[in-house]
This record gives C-alpha cells, structure tokens and sequence, in this order.
DNA sequence: GTCTATAATTAGATAGAC
DNA sequence: GTCTATCTAATTATAGAC
C-alpha cells in the first residue's frame, strides 16, 4: 500500500476511535511508520486531511448504495441490508461512524468538511426514505405512515445504537437498539 | 457563585460543545475569570474535573426523574416530559447531551467515568422501560409490545436526533426524528 | 484561593538536506 | 518522498510568593 492510502487508513480509524481532537499527525505518523514530518508532504494541514478521510469513507457507503440501488431487492431486504452494513461497520463497538465523531467535534471542522458531512446525512435519509417508500408499497415493511418520518427515526436510531455500543464496546446494544425495527421487516 | 461551581459550569457547557478533548483549563480558566494555574486547586487534574463535571450533570437528571416518579403522570406524559426536558438541555443544537459526548472521546477517559456514564445511561433505560411499562398497561402509549425493546430503541433514537441536532445546529431535526413516537403518545 | 513563574510534553507546522 | 532540525503555541501540570 502506497503511504498516502496507509495515513488515510490509519487516519479513519483514529478519527472513528479517538474524535477529531484525538489523534494527531504524531500519532498517524507512528502508526504508519514514517516520520511527523513527511505526513505535510502528502497532506499540508489537518483539515485537509480529514476532508480527505471524510471523502474516501463517504464514497465507500455512496458506492455501496448505488450498488444497492441496482439490485431488485425489496424494501425489507434493503433495510435490512443497511443495517448489516452499519454493524459491521463498528465492529466490536471499538469505531463509531465517520460521521458521527465529526458532529461532536463539529466546532473544530472546517466549512467544507462541516458541507460534506451534511451530505452524507442528507443522501442517508434520500436513500432510507426510498428504501421506506418500497417497502410500504411492497408490503415487506409493516406498520409505515410516512416514509420520510421512518428514515428520519432509523436514522437517529443507528446512530444512538453505534454511540451506545461504543460505550459498552458491545455490539449487541446495537442489535437491541435495533430489534423492534428488524421485527416490522418481513 | 463560587469559584468552583464556575468552573463546573463551564466547563460542562465546553465538553458539551467541543467534546472531552476540544477544551482545555486554559479555556475555562479565561471563561470564569482566573488563571490557569488556579484550576489546579479546585481540580488537581482533568479526569478529576470531568468526573465532577458528569456527576453534577447526572445529578440533575436522577433528580428529574425523582420528581417524576412522585407524580401521578401517565406514561404518555412521562415520555412526552422526558423528550421535552431532553430537548430543552440542547438549546437550539449547539450542545450535545454530555454522555454522547464522552462516549465519542471514550479512550481519554478513565474507568471510574466511564463506569458513571455506564451507570447514567442505565438509570435512563430503567427509568424510560419503566415510562413505556406504565404506556403500555395504562393504555397511553400504542403499539408497545416490549417495554424494554422500546426504551433500548427510544434512548437510541434520542441521542441519534441530539446528534443530528448538532451537525445542522437546529433542534427541528430532533422534532422530526422523533415525530413518530410522539405520534404514539395520546 | 489566587497569583507569577516555570517546566516537560505535545501539536501543528516549515526549511532545507538527501 | 522522506528525513533531521527547528519553531511557535498550547497543554498539563508544579513550586512557591502573597
């Protein structure tokens, strides 16, 4: 693996495990092998780093759902899919999502990055809420008023799962969390 | 007020807003008015202010639902209480509740805090299973199959909204992540 | 209880050699 | 692209005067 892609790895997971006031271009650097210095040859700053990680870690999940998207799945099998994904995300309850420690850190972000991480949400709540709207046109999702409403609350939901997971490292408060909307899936 | 009860203050509206690792005694000190180096009486070192810091803020929270176990309230209106006294605590997005904050900075805490936040997100779960328990038999709350699946799944979904709050700094995102359990109180 | 002064360490960089 | 060396500022403290 070329260096850039290591410090962007080992960037991710610091940033997922730690926060964004964490971990720092020292540390990167240490895991990575390589000295403090030649870390502002590939990236000058610190934002622009975390730019960097937020965008190779927002394309994996935009990929992901356009590959969902081409599948013939029905809604209950997209959800549930999601969720599968998001678990396996957090691994044992050691990482929480990208997103997820740059929105408490939030007042530490650029503008750019704060943009970026709006549109992970906002392309999370398109994507769920047409996952929603399928599901209650397919029957495979019970109980559905509003699709929207349903997104916007399994939104909240994950991410209050992965938080208390991360406390406990424990992923099977993830899995609590998220029993009851598992059950409504056919 | 005190010097110490100032210094409580702040730095409990800094861990809410910048996370454990964004602020520093240097900052607080400015905030309340006094040196750096006076901190130091009132807390020999950061781990023994945010141990206080938790402990005031957990405090106030058993308090409140001290109150509302002496009241004659449904479970209805205990869970409508409890969104709207969550709700209330992040103004209008720009702080986060401070258990998901020290959630997200996990590996700088010691074990004595995390066992508080442990214990502070349990007391909530006791007390929300018992909210939906008393929905549940009381007739106020529709839809309950599981008390304690619906407390996991509430809990979850208010830190979610907390957190989607913070990002766009507009708690209407926490109305709506929330709306359909309210749709469930009558 | 608060202050000045100071020390050890780290963070975010930059300059310039190789 | 990576290194050594260096810089400035901040952070977590400690010592000791007032």
């Amino acid at each position: 693996m070329d260096t850039r892609s290591a410090i962007l790895e080992h960037a991710e997971r610091a940033a997922r495990q730690k926060g964004h006031n964490g971990f720092s271009f020292g540390h990167i650097a240490r895991d990575v092998g390589i000295r403090k210095a030649s870390m502002f040859h590939h990236f000058p700053t610190k934002p622009d780093l975390l730019v960097a990680v937020f965008a190779r870690y927002s394309q994996r999940f935009y990929g992901w759902f356009d590959g969902m998207d081409q599948s013939k799945a029905n809604g209950a099998t997209r959800l549930a899919a999601y969720l599968a994904e998001t678990r396996a995300t957090i691994e044992d309850g050691e990482s929480i999502c990208l997103s997820i420690a740059l929105c408490v850190d939030r007042d530490a972000l650029n503008e750019q990055l704060i943009d970026d991480v709006k549109e992970f949400q906002a392309r999370n709540m398109i994507w769920l809420t047409e996952a929603f709207a399928r599901g209650q046109v397919d029957g495979s999702v019970s109980g559905i008023s509003d699709p929207e409403s349903e997104a916007m609350a399994c939104l909240a939901q994950v991410d209050g799962a992965i938080v208390m997971s991360r406390l406990h490292k424990d992923t099977s408060y993830f899995d609590r969390a998220l029993a009851q909307l598992r059950l409504r899936l056919s």
